[in-house]
RNA sequence: GCCGCAGUAACUCAGGGGUAGAGUAACUCAUUGGUAAUGAGUAAGCCGGCAGUUCGAAUCUGCCCUGUGGCACCA
């Protein structure tokens, strides 16, 4: 009689079995169709092959095609797929990696003359015949010996790399599918078949070898593959309207701003769009003042030496703009506006009784980034921090964090983000100061970190060169997550740049530096805006509130006098007396986002009326003229206004 | 910075070795209208820059600039 085991089903059920078991054998026990449907599973909690035996109690699953699991096996399948599709279309050409990533999955390919968009459609269809081949992906076990010498003949250099690069304990996996085999740890579904049809492959691109960028670059090819067509669709169709939401196609309709060739990572604000930063800034300085800040402002540029003592230089001189005048100086345009804060700390002797002291800024700071990262609003080479130093002691390091997590959740709700996950970064390889400080910094703002009860991820080695930080990250309206907020804690920099003050002893100690920025760069955080709200700004963030339309020119007399009345209650208001149809005039407005339409004719000028379309809906409602002024200013209040 | 792609009228884009094209916008004229496009007409361009190939280049080639999708980077 052959050995037992102990199957426990995620349901709890629990059933004997002859011990070397698989999957599909567990799977045709129970039925038929089960068999035929399942691609994968789960061995205590780790996806496995099918076909792998079970050989102890274990609790098991199987998984079918339209679980959730399933998908990141249909990615990575669909990878393996691609990986011969491009194989068989063009011989010669390498294969590296090919994981399943976020909607998808992407391999590198080593090849002399890169891939470019047209040769997707054909190695799509050559996936499609693959698949259709439905050959098993079939697991083998090779020794290290045989497997070097299996990709060293086909000249697979860099999969030799990799298997080198295994550790000597490591099985040694192969997959097949039909003639075409890669090195891969798996696990995969039973057959090419199972992956459907629901794939496509969206974009070329360059990746370094092991994303180390002096290494060689390959070509990457990038698909997304789902469980269903419907869902290949959906997911398209949100990549259509992230599109729409695009800030640097919206800034353009809504004529907030522009770059051009001359200024590279430079934003021009055009009046409207300047209307709103200046909006955003107003509303941080007064919940800055609310809490406790002062306001600075600090030298653009100053000389070289001052970046060289506080480290910035030896770490970043290659992205720091520079400029010289007649004397023989360097001078920096400064690309932070820490060592401008710490200058004005240290006017004047300060006592721990000035402690903490907090120190405000709307910087605008210029790093030279390089080319590739530059993205609109998001990524620029000159852009304004919402940024803040706050001095102070050791023991005073824990509150101040907390306080300062406290003032971002609370602002970044007031925009309508209440997804907001914080990471945690420490110590990065390249830094300055002593292990010991570095040990102090570190467990100072964990301790922080757990005061304020927030959940938190661990980012290692992410931190600033001066110090471990906390980064916020929040989730916009379609789900996409933002690195604004940050707050580090420098025992560094301070000391660095001779900052002291007088402790309850009389000695002269060093203070603590907390670094934090609220919304990051206020350029960004516009940029977020825009896209969170697909450029339907709330009412008060509009740089236009209202236009005034006439429907005749007979009334243009009364329109005045509506957009009169707007004005002055500091409702920022257009008139529209253009020569042509209602309806034309609100098709425009409506496409501008202004969220206020209000028409007036020969009716509402009789009655001292106004005709309102809001934004989004195509009700149309009469307001007397001084209800609407009071609504419409009402509405206008800034969230810190209306509390 | 690296790899790919792109740059033509204010905007969106077509074209492609031999008078530079469309739609929208602008301007002019007519029209004074009731909630997402009234009609007609006019004007508009160093086809990103510099070199080269050619009888001839917006078109082909090279270099550069800018943008763009990624990668790398992000104090």
């Amino acid at each position: 009689m052959s050995e037992k085991i102990t199957i426990t089903f995620p349901d709890g059920n629990k059933k004997e079995v002859d011990k070397g078991i698989n999957g599909l054998e567990l799977a045709s026990q129970i039925s038929k169709s089960l068999a035929k449907e399942s691609i994968a599973i789960k061995i205590n909690n780790d996806i496995k092959d099918i076909s792998l035996p079970i050989n102890s109690d274990a609790s098991v699953a199987i998984l079918k095609r339209d679980s959730e699991e399933a998908l990141e096996l249909i990615r990575h399948d669909c990878a393996h797929v691609m990986a011969e599709a491009v194989q068989e279309l063009y011989p010669g050409t390498q294969v590296t990696i090919g994981p399943a990533i976020e909607n998808g999955f992407y391999y590198d390919f080593a090849r002399d003359e890169p891939f470019t968009v047209s040769d997707l459609p054909k190695i799509e269809k050559k996936m499609h015949d693959i698949i259709q081949r439905n050959k098993n992906f079939i697991r083998e076990v090779w020794s290290k010996e045989e497997s070097i010498k299996h990709f060293k003949d086909k000249g697979e250099n860099y999969k030799v790399e990799l298997i080198n690069d295994l550790p000597d304990n490591e099985e040694i996996s192969i997959y097949k599918q039909g003639d075409w085999l890669d090195l891969c740890r798996g696990p995969h579904m039973v057959s090419t078949k199972q992956i459907g049809k629901a794939f496509k492959l969206m974009k070329v691109a360059g990746a370094y070898w092991r994303g180390d960028s002096s290494n060689a670059m390959l070509t990457r090819i990038y698909g997304t593959a789902w469980a269903t067509e419907k869902d290949l669709e959906q997911h398209l169709l949100q990549i259509e309207e992230a599109e729409k939401r695009d800030h640097r196609k919206l800034g353009r309709e809504m004529n907030l701003f522009h770059f051009q060739e001359e200024a590279p990572g430079a934003v021009f604000w055009h009046p409207k769009g300047w209307t709103l930063f200046q909006s955003l800034i107003n509303y941080m300085r007064n919940r800055q003042d609310k809490a406790g800040y002062v306001e600075t402002n600090t030298p653009d540029m100053m000389d070289k030496s001052l970046w060289e003592t506080s480290g910035h230089w030896d770490k970043f001189s290659d992205m720091m703009f520079r400029t010289e005048a007649k004397d023989d100086k360097i001078y920096a345009i400064k690309p932070m506006n820490c060592p401008g804060a710490v200058e004005i700390f240290k006017q004047g002797l300060k006592s721990y009784r000035d402690l903490p002291f907090l120190l405000s800024e709307f910087g605008k700071v210029h790093r030279y980034e390089p080319s590739g990262a530059l993205h609109g609003l998001m990524r620029v080479r000159a852009f304004t921090q919402d940024d803040a130093h706050i001095f102070c002691t050791e023991d005073q390091i824990t509150q101040e964090s907390k306080t300062v997590c406290d003032l971002i959740l609370s602002i970044y709700k007031d925009f309508g983000f209440d997804n907001v996950r914080i990471k945690f970064s420490d110590r990065p390889e390249k830094r300055v100061g002593e292990d010991s400080i570095w040990d102090k910094a570190e467990a100072a703002l964990m301790q922080a970190m757990e005061a304020t009860g927030l959940e938190y991820t661990l980012n290692p080695g992410e931190g600033a060169f001066y110090g471990p930080k906390l980064e916020f990250v929040l989730r916009d309206a379609i789900g996409r997550d933002w690195q604004c907020g940050t707050l580090q804690v420098d025992l560094n920099l301070p000391g660095r740049l001779g900052a002291n003050y007088i402790g309850e002893d009389g000695n002269k100690k060093i203070p603590v530096m907390l670094h934090r920025a609220l919304f990051g760069s206020l350029e960004r955080f516009t940029g977020i805006l825009i896209e969170h709200y697909a450029g339907h700004l709330p009412f008060w963030l509009s740089p236009l509130q209202a236009v005034v339309a006439t429907i005749t020119s007979d009334t243009d007399e009364y329109a005045y006098e509506v957009q009169k009345a707007l004005v002055s209650e500091g409702i920022r208001t257009e008139i529209d007396t253009r020569n042509e149809k209602i309806g034309y005039k609100i098709r425009e407005h409506s496409n501008s986002k202004v969220p206020a339409i209000i028409a007036v004719g020969k009716k509402e000028a009789q009655d001292k009326t106004v005709s309102v379309r809001r934004i989004g809906s195509s009700e149309t409602k009469t307001f007397k003229l001084e209800d609407i002024v009071n609504s419409l200013s009402k509405e206008a209040k800034s969230p810190i206004e209306k509390k």
